[in-house]
RNA sequence: CGGGGUGUGGCGCAGUCUGGCAGCGCACUUGCUUUGGGAGCAAGAUGUCGGAGGUUCAAAUCCUCUCACCCCGACCA
């Protein structure tokens, strides 16, 4: 293979196919695949460290914030399900439900048989079997808060798959809370999307959010309210990277959640669920890579630093893996984001070339090349993920360990800081008519559209007919944004008097 | 569930119209050369051609049935 065939290591680039490009930079990096069940993937190391590094810094703000983990089934007994009218009717449509318990031989195939009284559903969300369990654990005020965070994956039937957005099987948290007062609870919603949700997305995973409240159409099924967070891909579309619920007594009602008051009177507990899932390694893949594949920021990257030794003429393999050695431990030493900075010396059997690229792809930050010039120079050659490649330089070898730490910080805030560029420049606030809201919506070329569209931030009427009349373009209120202008306008729509400020977009 | 498409070594595909030895590129293995910027040459290994049935001297190719997956809609963390 030639090196000219290559301009950028992903076929095609964001510009000419972004749908391809996500796939392609996800195989590339050899993070995920999709496997042999419908809708499910195989989530190989490369992108399950990536999970791992998400659980650890989300679980670390969560139990800051006053909740313990625990575990509930995987199996929800049917008749659970029947119990909150509106969750029924949002989840119904896509479940995997378990019949029978067992199989039997039948002219060669196994056959399912010993049918199950009662239907069990494989969970799509928690809230019916938790908030069994919670009715049993809450008798009193005393009892609460209840606090309560589980990771587990969960199951939903959904009609397209896509790898790490959507799939049929997917990673997630799922908060549940009780609490005595209508006040608290919504407290409790409200601070998650900040205090966990924004503060992760954002500090950790550089993705910047618009953090607001979804309309009735796009309330989760039960809910009294649902708030979210809405980041921007590359492509302009939004995708939710988090949401929190406020669920009032509609499932303390269906599951008979009570509690004594002070006064000895029995009351609902107010209830709230919330979470994030490993669609938020799709958002990273979206937000930071480029034609040469992913992008880490570096407090979400398994490995922050990568050593290549040039291990090209036989005799000098000693000398320069010790070396490698002895930088990759003189830059353990350092201390960033809390916690020593993660160094792998890649010593495979492979072309060191063909390593370099494979640490260009899975988006390592830094890569450390090491070879016998800069051994005898005493220095490394040092190159950094959000800059070109050619922009590699020569390093001290007494000055490389300061130096990782402090482009670490610079590569984190690079990420974000074009993130934000790129979330800014495409959030138009001066779109005032509907001819202009369809105009900025429509791609110039109908067959295989462009880039085009972003965010539109103007007045919403409230009426629901106006959301539906957006939806034939495929544009959806994402939210609307807890920082509310309170001014008066004109709805983008219908063109009748409104206050509340919308964000509209297409999305994931 | 509607409309369109595709199933052929690990991956990507040609071959199907007009039946006649199962092919190509990449990746993989081995050897030699090369070696700080996605190397070259040579040899090698890898296939129930999605499945079942039929037509035929002969089926990846034609016919019937079937299954799976992909794209566009409805659904969605």
């Amino acid at each position: 293979m030639s090196a000219k065939k290559f301009q950028n290591a992903i076929a095609p680039t964001r510009q000419e196919d972004y749908p391809e490009w996500y796939q392609q930079v996800i195989k590339a990096a050899d993070m995920a695949e999709m496997s042999s069940v419908r809708g499910c993937m195989v989530i190989k190391p490369w992108g399950y460290g990536i999970w791992e590094k998400i659980q650890r810094g989300m679980d670390d703000l969560i139990k800051e914030t006053g909740h313990e983990n625990a575990y509930f089934p995987l199996f929800i007994p049917l008749s659970f399900m029947e119990l909150e009218a509106g969750h029924v009717e949002g989840f119904a449509k896509e479940c995997a439900i378990v019949t029978h318990h067992r199989l039997i031989e039948k002219d060669g195939h196994l056959v399912p048989t010993g049918e199950l009284e009662e239907p069990l559903i494989v969970r799509p969300t928690s809230e019916t079997i938790i908030g069994r369990s919670f009715a049993k654990w809450i008798q009193s005020y005393r009892d609460l808060p209840l606090l309560i965070n589980q990771w587990a994956n969960v199951v939903r039937w959904e009609m397209r798959p896509r790898i790490f957005l959507r799939t049929t099987e997917f990673l997630w948290q799922e908060g549940h809370t009780a609490h005595s007062t209508e006040k608290e609870a919504m407290e409790e919603t409200l601070m998650i999307l900040d205090k966990v949700y924004r503060t992760f997305v954002e500090e950790t995973l550089a993705i910047p959010v618009i953090v607001g409240e979804k309309t009735p159409a796009e309330r989760f099924p039960g809910a009294v309210n649902t708030y979210c967070l809405e980041a921007m891909m590359q492509d302009r579309k939004a995708l939710q990277a988090g949401t929190s619920h406020y669920l009032g007594q509609n499932f303390s009602r269906a599951f008979e959640i009570q509690f004594s008051n002070q006064a000895g009177e029995q009351e609902l507990a107010y209830t709230t669920s919330w979470g994030v899932s490993s669609r938020l390694v799709g958002a990273l893949v979206m937000v930071h890579s480029d034609d040469d594949g992913l992008r880490l920021p570096p407090k979400i990257a398994p490995k922050q630093v990568v050593i290549i030794p040039m291990l090209n003429k036989p005799g000098e393999e000693e000398a320069i893996m010790a070396y490698s050695n002895a930088v990759a431990d003189d830059i353990r030493k350092q201390s960033w984001a809390g916690a020593p900075v993660s160094v792998l010396v890649d010593k495979r059997d492979m072309r060191p070339i063909d390593k370099k690229w494979q640490w260009v792809k899975r988006g390592a930050p830094i890569r450390l090349e090491i070879g016998a010039r800069d051994m005898e120079a005493n220095a490394v050659f040092m190159g950094r993920r959000d800059r070109s490649l050619k922009a590699a330089e020569s390093v001290s070898r007494d000055q490389v360990a300061d130096l990782v730490v402090s482009s670490l910080t610079e590569i984190q805030n690079n990420y974000f800081a074009l993130a934000k560029m790129l979330l800014d420049e495409h959030t138009h606030s001066d779109i005032d008519s509907l001819a202009a809201f369809e105009k900025f919506f429509t791609p110039e070329n109908s067959e295989k559209p462009e880039i085009h569209g972003g965010f539109v931030r103007t007045k919403y009427c409230g009426n629901p007919e106006c959301e539906e009349k957006a939806a034939a373009l495929k544009v959806t209120i994402r939210c609307l944004p807890i920082d509310q202008s309170g001014s008066e306008g004109k709805c983008v729509i219908c063109g009748g008097s409104a206050k509340t400020d919308a964000v509209w977009a297409k999305a994931y």
